[in-house]
RNA sequence: GGCGACGUACCCAAGUGGCUAAGGGAGAGGUCUGCAAAACCUUUAUUCGCCGGUUCGAAUCCGGCCGUCGCCUCCA
């Protein structure tokens, strides 16, 4: 497949301005993201980092790019407190559940892709773990010390941000503002209180360690993104996205790392993502405010969170309440009855294929304008709004041919499915219980005798109780429909 | 204290120099309907936190002020 013709901008974090994309290997995307932590239920906060990119990966793959799409899952090494003190976080939760380290790590890897495959977003083509990647963690530490971009303090292997003068370009600090800054007194160990850890000495009582060179210890949390993503993608590669907490320290010491091992520049185009927040405060498991996909599942369907997260810019704060998700929900609600009426328009005469055509034409220009404008999901939605307005009263007029229904059935569906991830959830007369099918019918049919006799309190009694449990009833001029309320 | 964002209608949210400031929700009016719901149509910001400046022209650029937030500890 060719890859479309297009013009596709990506803002990058490095340059802190948007680039033409272009990629390494022409046709092919290389791409890694930072993928969590697996010691708890995932958040809204994690749906809106990992459902963005996820639509990037989509808008690739639709452009007819070969994606290579690398996400970890760290199960190790990750610490509880400042960056290099304190608990494991897996190894905590796995006191406080009174579990292995390993089944904490098991329990929220599921935990994180039954959330992520029930808000659609496509696996990633390798989701590694850290520690099955201990020994090319030791390799790279024992490259740095070689080449005097490290040092061994007791069993602890520091990088020395001293030694790499370009430490702090992605997130605009000098090491002088870093010093300044610094708000934690730091392990006496390290040479400069910036430095940070690539190898950790395990204390006693620590459950995951590793035999090393420098004796029994974890790796440190910076070093699993820059083995693993030279592993599978190439010491330099297309694309590293995270979210904008992690640029600085996280995405900072992976450069550095990366680049002091490999001589050779790392990623080429950042891509930060922003938060969820609620009342203009980051949503965050620290604080407290958050709320799991699992919890959000409860009350609102997997497409309407989804619908919700690409109504803003992936660059753009959202700020999360029940009433702006509602407002999401009817909005999809609309979009999606746009899609059966556009599904099940008959063909007609084809007098108004012109004027379709034409405001299809404009879609897909809208689709492709927004989307290569720094992926701009929230445009694209206003031109699918747009089109639904201008294409609604072509199709009720039923004037159109067979072919041009057909062509713009595509493209909506690519807009929508394809690249948006947005998939129908109306099940209008679709509930696969024949029998009770078979029962709603004889009921809708004792309805509709009461109502030509007009006895309509019995007739809105049923229609209400139905309703109480799920079942939509709407007399339309083509007679009485019914749904499961989504 | 250092680094960096943001402030657009009742809510969510696009827009970063120039036609009438997108879109969704909510509200109002209407078509349809026994009623309802759904759907559809119409409508709702002379104005973009405040004050100056640059410009023929600014929500959009510059300066100041006010406010909110993120990172500098773990966090998507």
């Amino acid at each position: 497949m060719s890859i479309k013709k297009n013009n596709l901008t990506i803002f990058n974090s490095l340059t802190r301005k948007k680039e033409v994309f272009e990629p390494l290997h022409p046709g092919f995307v290389g791409i890694y993201v930072c993928g969590p932590t697996v010691y708890g239920d995932s958040h809204l906060g994690h749906a809106k980092s990992y459902i963005s990119f996820d639509v990037v990966v989509r808008y690739f793959r639709y452009l007819g790019y070969k994606v290579r799409y690398v996400q970890n899952i760290t199960d190790v090494g990750h610490l509880q407190s400042d960056a290099d003190e304190g608990d494991d976080k897996i190894q905590v939760q796995a006191r406080l559940e009174r579990l292995e380290p390993m089944e904490v790590v098991e329990r929220y890897t599921r935990s994180y892709f039954e959330d992520m495959d029930a808000l659609n977003v496509l696996r990633p083509d390798i989701s590694p773990r850290a520690s099955g990647h201990i020994p090319e963690q030791i390799e790279m530490t024992q490259t740095l010390l070689e080449k005097g971009y490290a040092y061994e303090v007791n069993g602890n292997v520091y990088f020395s941000v001293e030694k790499y003068p370009a430490y702090g370009k992605l997130s605009g600090r000098s090491l002088e503002d870093i010093k300044s800054g610094t708000r934690v007194e730091v392990a006496g160990d390290k040479k400069n209180p910036a430095d940070f850890a690539l190898w950790k000495k395990a204390d006693p009582e620590h459950i995951m360690r590793w035999k090393s060179p420098w004796g029994e210890g974890y790796p440190g949390w910076h070093l699993e993104c820059s083995c693993m993503s030279s592993k599978y993608l190439g010491d330099t590669f297309d694309i590293h996205g995270g979210g904008m907490e992690n640029k600085f320290p996280h995405h900072e010491c992976e450069i550095a790392q990366s680049e002091a091992a490999h001589d050779k520049p790392f990623a080429r185009y950042w891509m930060h993502n922003n938060m969820i927040t609620v009342d203009g405060v980051k949503m965050g498991k620290s604080l407290g405010n958050f709320v799991t996909i699992k919890k959000a599942l409860q009350s609102h369907s997997p497409m309407e969170i989804r619908f919700f997260i690409l109504g803003s810019h992936y660059r753009s704060t959202l700020d999360f309440s029940e009433d702006a998700l509602h407002g999401a929900a009817r909005g999809w609600q609309r979009l999606q009855k746009f899609y059966q009426k556009l599904a099940n328009t008959p063909s007609g005469n084809g007098e108004d294929d012109k004027a379709f055509v034409s405001v299809t034409e404009q879609l897909q220009q809208q689709f492709t304008q927004a989307m290569d404008d720094d992926f701009n999901t929230p445009r694209v939605l206003a031109a699918l709004f747009d089109f639904i307005k201008q294409a609604t009263p072509l199709l009720e007029k039923g004037a159109l041919s067979e072919a041009v229904l057909d062509k713009t059935r595509l493209l909506f569906k690519e807009i929508t499915q394809d690249v948006l991830g947005l998939t129908p959830e109306l099940n209008e007369d679709s509930v696969s219980d024949v029998e009770l099918n078979a029962v709603i019918e004889v009921i809708i049919g004792l309805r509709q005798r009461m109502r030509r006799e007009k006895n309509w309190e019995m007739a809105d009694y049923i229609r209400d109780e139905l309703a109480r449990r799920g079942i939509i009833i709407r007399d339309t001029p083509e007679g009485t429909v019914w749904e499961r309320q989504v």
